[in-house]
DNA sequence: TTTGATTATGAAATCGTTTCCACAAATACA
DNA sequence: TGTATTTGTGGAAACGATTTCATAATCAAA
């Protein structure tokens, strides 16, 4: 491996010098600079970025967390987020949280100490209170997820309550009367719209609820639920109750599919028994048994636009806080 | 930011003992090492990685390449290896390719630049001639794919020609006689088993058709098919073919998807005029419209003996350079 | 005791860069 | 023409760790 003072003593100059060439730096003559260049391609240089770092100069890397890279939604995010990144010349290090709040700081703590630049985060799993502290050691751009503290890093979201409200009210377009809920989270104690990603969902599902009169059963509530199982579990508990919902909005198109999946099993029809709305919009699920009908994300728009943000970060520019994208509701079949 | 030499006064050591300490090399007093320790607890001090690395020490840190993130087949195979390097404390980076060999190579540098120990190949883009060359800046695993060349890097694959060959006789029993063959190669030039990945799954499929006296046409062959956009596309192409084939071999499940989505528009019964093979066997094949059959790729086994493989290397261990797995038909509906 | 080996510790060199400082040469301004 | 600025260049310090070397202290064997 090929050092700067290599360079250096076969171009004839200082390491000065050729580190000038490097970072193309003024004052370096056209002719030393051609010298010190010829040099460096015939001994196939490249600048070890351990040494850089060191110096505190720049890793050009971004850490970008999200729960799990099995979950299409991230990797979709994760990969339109990439895609802009790369055309600017930064890699970028995937770290999987698991929903971990201790994942999350070993992500953080990679601005901390300075193996990235700056780290997207794609799902929050600690408080403001923890994650502001990393400010000072780099720039921080938060998507998809948001924190209501009057936080000073660039949110790129998209609108849950108004999607959600929006999307119950076409329930009830649809005649349905009987709504179920399913989420990620382990339980909705808040509903007050503006605290965060998930209550946000919950209140514009309960606002159309109440503008439609409609009551709502703690029966027909689920929590944890994440994956395709988890949706069978679901569909198996749905079919147990005295009094059932005759739609759910499932969380996510992965835990829709499990409840179809299940619905099939139990010879549940669907929609005309149970209408199952999903969220996300996966590539799949429109070639699914019963195409899915669904919330869609943003997903690329949303990559892009953090990508963005965070580039413009590094450059130095402000930027305006938040950046808020809307939700659409794809119709196909299982509503 | 606390450094070495923060700790080393204020414990009233020399950053020799504390370094001594941090890498718990022998020769410390029990005092002076707890001495140590809390000096460290108590600044927060954590070792800086650039520094490490420059002093030519370890990162910790693996590269794993694969095409693209977004293809389900390599995020589960990924998020099987990062799990059990996470076990060993290694963190670890993904690397898009896009097919590209110059990315691979971004890659491989990583490791020259010494920014990672290992790096763990899902596919490979370049020749032996070129990836050989990196071996001496440190460890390299071959997963999935592999190369036919003599070669001392571990390869952890599966089957491929047996898995094709079992397949296309399964196809045989089913009553099949005109099958067509759908790749994300460009061309298929070679038909040697032992040649390459895209070459034994070839191989398997036409030993199995030369068994049965059965003929290829060349019209069904399909290449370039990576998408469910060109699923879609093979679909129509094989309607338009005089000849038509009774069952594709779709290359992936996502190109199956494709073929399947478009037979639906098109009112291509599916299995009874065309059955769709497909292979991986992504979590949403079995709850597709029509239930996918697929050859199955033992995914999960694949990342975490390659994790294992690489695990050893590190650790200095000569292991096997070549681990095979088998491939498992699923039958559900669609053939 | 004396000698030799082992253990515990610190000083200083080292890794490959960037950057500050010094200084000379060239150019601009009066 | 003299002074002030700009441009070009090299030397050396600095970044934060690890590691070699030297030395002092302790222990074991004679």
């Amino acid at each position: 491996m090929a050092t700067i003072s290599d360079v250096a003593k076969l171009a004839g100059l200082s390491v000065s010098t050729v580190s000038r060439v490097i970072n193309n730096s003024p004052h370096v003559s056209v002719k030393k600079r051609s010298l010190v260049e010829s040099a460096m391609d015939q001994l196939g240089y490249v600048p070890l970025p351990a040494a850089r770092q060191l110096r505190g100069s720049k890793t050009n890397t971004m850490a970008v967390t999200i729960p799990r890279i099995v979950n299409p939604f991230f990797s979709y995010l994760v990969d339109a987020i990439e895609q802009r990144l790369d055309e600017a010349g930064y890699s970028t290090l995937i770290v999987q949280t698991f929903s971990r709040p201790e994942e999350e700081l070993t992500a953080l703590n990679l601005l901390k100490n300075q193996q990235v630049d700056g780290v997207i985060l794609c799902s929050i799993e600690n408080p403001w209170s923890v994650i502001g502290n990393y400010t000072k050691y780099g720039k921080i751009v938060l998507v998809n997820e948001y924190l209501k503290d009057d936080i000073k890093v660039p949110t790129i979201r998209a609108n849950q309550y108004d999607g959600f409200y929006r999307a119950t009210n076409f329930l009830f377009e649809k005649g349905y009367k009987k709504i179920a809920y399913a989420t990620g989270r382990k339980s909705i104690t808040f509903v007050k719209r503006g605290e965060n990603f998930d209550a946000d969902r919950f209140a514009g599902f309960q606002d159309s609820l109440n503008e439609h009169g409609s009551g709502f059963s703690h029966d027909w509530l689920f929590t944890s639920a994440h994956t395709a199982e988890d949706g069978k579990t679901i569909l198996k508990q749905i079919m147990s109750l005295q009094d059932k919902p005759d739609v759910i909005i499932a969380g996510s198109d992965e835990v829709a599919m499990g409840i179809l999946q299940e619905a099939e099993v139990e010879k549940v029809k669907v929609p005309e028994e149970l209408g199952v709305l999903g969220v996300d919009d996966q590539p799949v699920s429109a070639s699914l048994r019963v195409p899915l009908t669904t919330i869609k994300q943003p997903v690329n728009e949303m990559g892009q636009e953090a990508a963005k943000a965070m580039l413009k970060l590094m450059a130095g520019e402000t930027i305006s806080k938040e950046e808020i994208l809307k939700l659409k509701i794809i119709e196909r079949a299982s509503v």
